[in-house]
DNA sequence: GTCTATATTTTGATAGAC
DNA sequence: GTCTATCAAAATATAGAC
């Protein structure tokens, strides 16, 4: 599918790849103009059209490719004979360094997933389904082996996705309304939020710490 | 600001302001459009610019609506006198509550965050603002009374509120893709979610529930 | 307050030369 | 593979009558 090419200069291909993604994660599928995306990646718009049947086309192919590059790296995390706990731990880990390696992905997930999926074909689904399938494994591995105790993993997977995606996409917002916080902020690093999502997450599975007094009373709360 | 009016049947500007937030929550900013908000009104399109300035003006007014009410909701757990521990709960059902009482709020929130807050003005960031001190508000009591270690008030924001978010809006796609899940997924509902987030939240809060291990080491970690 | 045009710009997409 | 020129549709916004 992406094919590097020896060690030449980025092809048309390629910059029109980047160039669209960025574009995807700063506006959108709508916001993102066919104009602005060949202007970024120095092709003219015909050559676009040249290389992707059309605006959605290129989108579904990006889409594919980052939850691709998730799915993969997540992958090999389940692979290791570490155990579960580790193993999550490194789950975490491996999606927040996609984050980083990146940049687009944060803002492009949140946004498929605000859109409700309108432009989600199977092959992309497949990839979040595999993203899915290793956390239910490890997960299954912990509470076969008395570390976790048992959630459904969509509420594991949420709890873990959701913070880290936020934390990313937030970032120029912190920045820019800086001054109007209601304290002075701390600068949050990167580490800052991987652990705190690993300390959540571990804690929240953790068979030592059932659920807390409330979490019986589970009838009617609202 | 918004005025409903005695009893009367809604003003083609409250039919209009709803007919937006549902609109702008299904497509975003810019896959709104105006034809089709003033058709879902049922007004004509220069209706839309005789009580509103803009398409922007009017999504912002709508952004000030959203977060203003998440503000008012959660303003008031802190008024009561109860524990911290229980006070954090009640933060979590507010934000919970009203994403239910107001569908297009997770969307529109997730989408302003992913847009990297381009139409967020300073009276929007107000309301934002307000959210934050009342967590913070919590938090600080909680570690007074020595119930929850010291987090940075913005990452138990994001805990909470992410995994809130993702789980309103992924609600069509689980439902559309369900067919393709990698095992039967039992459906979920509101009320394991909220206790999911609060578990979660609660014992990562939780002094007793120090942040394990790995979280003294707390070098370089990648 | 409400509507029917209509002006103006932007945008996705293509034809066809090189 | 790459470009110029251009089309046709869509979209924001307004003028002006009732």
């Amino acid at each position: 599918m992406a094919r590097p090419r020896r060690s030449d200069a980025p092809s048309s291909r390629d910059r029109l790849l980047s160039a669209a993604a960025a574009e995807f994660a700063a506006r959108g599928f709508d916001g993102a103009k066919v104009d602005r995306i060949a202007k970024r990646a120095r092709v003219n718009k015909a050559m676009l059209y040249y290389h992707f049947a059309s605006k959605a086309a290129l989108y579904r192919e990006i889409l594919r490719d980052v939850f691709g590059s998730v799915a993969a790296a997540v992958g090999q995390v389940h692979e290791s004979a570490a155990p579960p706990d580790h193993q999550l731990r490194q789950f975490i880990e491996a999606i927040a360094g996609i984050a980083v390696d990146r940049p687009h992905f944060p803002s492009m997930w949140l946004r498929e997933m605000a859109e409700g999926g309108r432009h989600l074909d199977e092959s992309v689904v497949a990839e979040l389904a595999r993203i899915m399938q290793t956390l239910m494994a490890i997960l299954r591995d912990g509470v076969a082996r008395g570390t976790f105790r048992a959630v459904p993993p969509f509420l594991a997977q949420i709890g873990i996705v959701g913070p880290l995606l936020l934390f990313r996409v937030t970032a120029p917002i912190r920045e820019r309304f800086a001054h109007l916080a209601p304290f002075p902020v701390a600068p949050l690093e990167h580490d800052d939020v991987v652990e705190y999502v690993r300390t959540m997450t571990l804690s929240a599975l953790s068979a030592q710490h059932p659920p807390a007094k409330a979490a019986q009373l589970t009838g009617r709360s609202r």
